[in-house]
DNA sequence: CAGTGGTCTAGACCACTTA
DNA sequence: AAGTGGTCTAGACCACTGA
């Protein structure tokens, strides 16, 4: 624990306003955390919150970074999706499909899924260039509460591996993504597979990871 | 743009004080940035900065987790090594090789590269339960400004897959950090290998990633 | 120059915690 | 009851921006 608010005040010759001020600052790194009726104290290390500041020259959003749709339209689920939407089997849902492309070469394999909504306009442009919860919250018409990321390694299937131009086996890295509504209701599921061996994710991050 | 801060004061009758404390908030959630001079505005959707929310559950640091020291010890550092720590070729390095275990069973290979100090002791059970940035400032002595995380996918070597117990060609989700100190000097590296297979990385994130 | 946000003062009342 | 942080008032001066 640190001394209170007023012991600085007197020891430095300062308002509260002042020391809270200064004080804030310290919490927002995270180097303190307070509590009414308690005091304030330095926080122990924190292992379950990790900030990524992603560099501009991410492929996602940068300079040499290109998308090239291969396709949208409405489709039946298959088990898998449906499940994951918690949707009744058999229902329609829209589907697009991406290729990312870095210096005109596909580095990222992009298929969305989200619920469909009868006679919402799907605009082009935002299907280039929306970020995937920003375009589910538009097409739905709400927004989204929550967005759930994991990160996993797989190895790329035949199919995965024709579209990256590189071959079967070879690793790709798997960002999925699972964008929930209120009462965390599932509303769209992405998965993005990169090519392993030419896309990498790096960033500079607050708190520790292990 | 939005309005001035003393129009609010004026439109609602309360004190800049407290008006600024509702824009803070809003600031914190990403909703709006200031200017000085300019004035404040609503944030265009930020594509750089992204908060992983960790579960509890994440094998690193979760209940069925486990550490198994593999070695401890002074060797010279191999080139790539080196490179990445900006030493002179064959420096003396602490190197430090774990095995991470899910109910007994080995999920993570981890490798951990630190500027060797003469005389400071490593402590085992510091080795065990610090984070690596955090192991790394302590032996320093001094702390860590900067982390850089780099996450890949590659396919799992011989000796690798050997020792978490797969095989040679599987995926493997491959963690990177590099540990900066004062004026971005290297400090430490650590290589984390994971089994595609039982091990992913899920977070809730704010902000948007793709 | 007027308007903006950044910082600071010197008070005040409140909700909460702990002894 | 004493001490803590959370919130608010009613001012003030400053650095910066843009017309």
């Amino acid at each position: 624990m640190i001394p209170g608010e007023s012991q600085f005040c007197i020891q430095y010759g300062i308002t509260r306003m002042t020391v809270r001020q200064g004080l804030r600052l310290l919490a927002e790194e995270g180097m303190i955390e307070s509590f009414r009726g308690k005091g304030t104290f330095v926080t122990r290390p924190r292992y379950n919150e990790l900030t990524l500041e992603l560099p501009d020259s991410q492929p996602v959003s940068s300079e040499g970074a290109n998308v090239k749709l291969l396709g949208v339209g409405v489709v039946i689920a298959n088990n898998e999706v449906a499940s994951i939407l918690k949707l009744r089997s058999r229902t329609k849902i829209l589907q697009i499909r991406k290729l990312l492309l870095l210096n005109s070469r596909p580095v990222a394999f992009d298929r969305r899924f989200i619920i469909y909504r009868k006679g919402q306009p799907v605009i082009e442009k935002e299907i280039h260039y929306a970020a995937f919860p920003e375009f589910v919250s538009k097409h739905m018409g709400l927004t989204a509460s929550r967005n759930q990321v994991t990160f996993s390694a797989v190895n790329l299937d035949e199919e995965t591996a024709r579209t990256l131009g590189t071959s079967a086996g070879k690793p790709g890295l798997r960002i999925e993504q699972l964008v929930l509504g209120g009462e965390d209701q599932p509303l769209g599921w992405s998965v993005m597979i990169c090519d392993g061996e030419r896309y990498r994710l790096q960033a500079i991050t607050k708190g520790f990871f292990e």
